[in-house]
DNA sequence: AGCGCCATGTAAGTGGTTACATGATTGT
DNA sequence: ACAATCATGTAACCACTTACATGGCGCT
């Protein structure tokens, strides 16, 4: 699944700029899709090249225009067969975790700093799920509350094995000791 | 970090070809970080034109010489270098929280077969896991047994948020109840 | 007869990132 | 003064994926 696809589901929830389209990644997307501006809006284009949405242009002064973008009627059905997959991947690209596979090359002291640079991202990310949940979750469909819940439950757990593991790393240094 | 920063990491471990890389690629690393032949064979030309790796070309009858790399001291210095990031991304990228999002969309069928799906990739996953567990573990530097576990209690969380889970999607259709 | 394992590589394509370009308004 | 928010876009670049190309050996 690309950008193009996901800002198409996105609109099925009413019409939306780039901009707004962006919030959404940063927030309810940002743990699982990430997307830039760079991305987003030559997938608004293109989407509204091939007649899957309408954009309505709405000048302001001393600003672009802003361009709402609307899901048409082929729009939904693009969208419904993608949704078709039924085995969509998950996959994980971690640069902490190829990282760590290397500890015992790394100085204690930098071991240290990535660990609780992982705890910290962790915290940020629950909070940030926790702020969407207090705010707006009640009106979401289902699905968003699904995935909400499953971004926070992994966020827990890696939290939790980070937590009670981390000795296994950091007890040692990465000086091989002499007692083989 | 790239493909060729993680075979450099590899190759810490001993000498290998490329082919053997791609097995680490495929049981150790694979659930967090993928790499392909198109990659990998690449990358290590690339490290071996840097001279970060040297490369033994061993003859064999009818097949391609066997190339086997060797980390330098250069390359260790490089290694050594790129760990030193404290802060390390891990990114997950998911067709399937994506899909989720727009489960009010789908009929209840094909919700159920992408969640049935997940949960045999979770599945597939802790069996992979523990093979290696069984098999080779003990002798492995603690960062990769910390890798190994980590991927373990992911797996098991979302295996867990899944089944308890679930109903939240699959108990109501996606046609809309005219109850509004 | 066919599949999977061994073993390497290239070339084209894809999909995304990063940096750049523009510029008014509102808050601290 | 400075940063953030609003608002859009392009162009160069990058890393990786996919498909193709080659071909013997051993197992069922």
């Amino acid at each position: 699944m690309d950008v193009k696809t996901v800002c198409l589901g996105m609109l099925t929830d009413g019409a939306a700029s780039g901009y707004d389209l962006k919030k959404n990644f940063e927030s309810t997307f940002g743990h699982f899709f990430a997307a830039g501006f760079g991305s987003i809006y030559p997938a608004l284009s293109s989407l509204a090249d091939n007649g899957l949405v309408t954009c309505e242009h709405i000048p302001q002064d001393g600003k672009p225009d802003r361009k709402v973008y609307e899901i048409t009627a082929e729009g939904t059905a693009f969208l419904l067969e993608a949704l078709q997959d039924p085995a969509p991947c998950h996959k994980v690209r971690s640069d902490f975790l190829a990282t760590m596979c290397f500890a015992h090359l790394m100085p204690s002291k930098q071991i240290e700093a990535v660990l609780d640079n992982r705890l910290e991202d962790c915290a940020y990310y629950s909070e940030m799920i926790s702020d969407i949940e207090a705010n707006r979750m009640d009106d979401w469909p289902p699905g968003q509350q699904f995935v909400a819940g499953f971004g926070k439950a992994m966020i827990a757990a890696m939290k939790k094995y980070v937590e009670e593991n981390r000795h296994l790393l950091s007890e040692q240094t990465h000086i091989k000791s002499a007692t083989g």
